[in-house]
DNA sequence: TCCTAATTGAAAAAGATTATCAATAAGGAG
DNA sequence: CTCCTTATTGATAATCTTTTTCAATTAGGA
């Protein structure tokens, strides 16, 4: 399905600025900010406001036509690291956020996607995301809460 | 070794603010954005200016002594992706992103976390970062030049 | 072709981050 | 313990990113 095909399905329109963003990312070679879309697009001779460049990605990325890519600078949360320990899995309801350790699990697939794609890696970045305990457990109350009173 | 032992070990000062950041975070059940860890200083009494915190952070990553969690909103760059595909290795040099597959080389680890850690695990985020073979090439001339000039 | 509602763009507001620079304070020397 | 030097701080301002608002535009069905 082409994604002017899930988008209409989606009930969206199919509009000019939205096709010119998706043609810029399809022909980008690496990750785009918002900003350098809008001068990318405005060097094309497009006319298109940044709004709506950043109105756009937001519905690309609800659909699921693109994906977020985190570089090392920006506007982020900060917890302290334990030695040795430096994933996270943060949860979803509350924000806490809690260490794990277990990097070497990540070795074979390391070496496997350096053999695969010819990249020479030498740093990575893995988070996982979900519902802590405390969470779980207001969740089902909610839960509870709604079936007995609804 | 204490973080007052790295800092003052580095050649950095132990100063009042950057003790009221450490335990700010250190008492922090979730990660903090700055502004946040401002508001907390503000609250408990401590005149601690907002520039001092973003200063505080920049020195303790630099340390090693926190590490930053990325959410899923927030100042970005944007890839496309291909269905089933959800990982990206990233060129430190060029930018350059690349999908590749293997999400499932995460199951175990995930089956694992969530055993240890009572979570509920629904989302992870998984990047390389490294260097794409064009840059590979490039750094190794740069080596060779350098080598025969210098 | 017309109509309606979704969508856009410009401007302004709100937030986040960085730069500047005089005032302050940490920590070694005496 | 006091003084001195210099790293560090905080206030202000500048810069940049992102969101809000609202009138004008336009996609797509009638």
């Amino acid at each position: 399905m082409s994604w002017q095909e899930q988008l209409v399905g989606a009930g969206y329109r199919l509009t000019r600025p939205r096709s010119i963003v998706m043609e810029i990312l399809n022909n980008a070679k690496a990750p785009l900010v918002p900003s350098a879309i809008f001068k990318k697009a405005q060097r094309d001779g497009h006319s298109l406001g940044l709004v709506s460049v950043y109105r756009t990605l937001a519905l690309l990325l609800k659909l699921g036509l693109v994906t977020l890519v985190h570089f090392s600078e920006g506007c982020h949360a900060y917890v302290l690291v334990s030695p040795g320990h430096h994933h996270h899995i943060i949860c979803v309801g509350c924000g806490k956020a809690i260490e794990f350790s277990g990097a070497e699990d990540l070795d074979a697939l390391t070496t496997r996607v350096q053999q695969e794609t010819g990249y020479l890696i030498n740093d990575h970045l893995l988070q996982f995301y979900g519902l802590c305990p405390a969470c779980q457990q207001a969740a089902i109350k909610e839960v509870e809460w709604l079936s007995k009173n609804i």
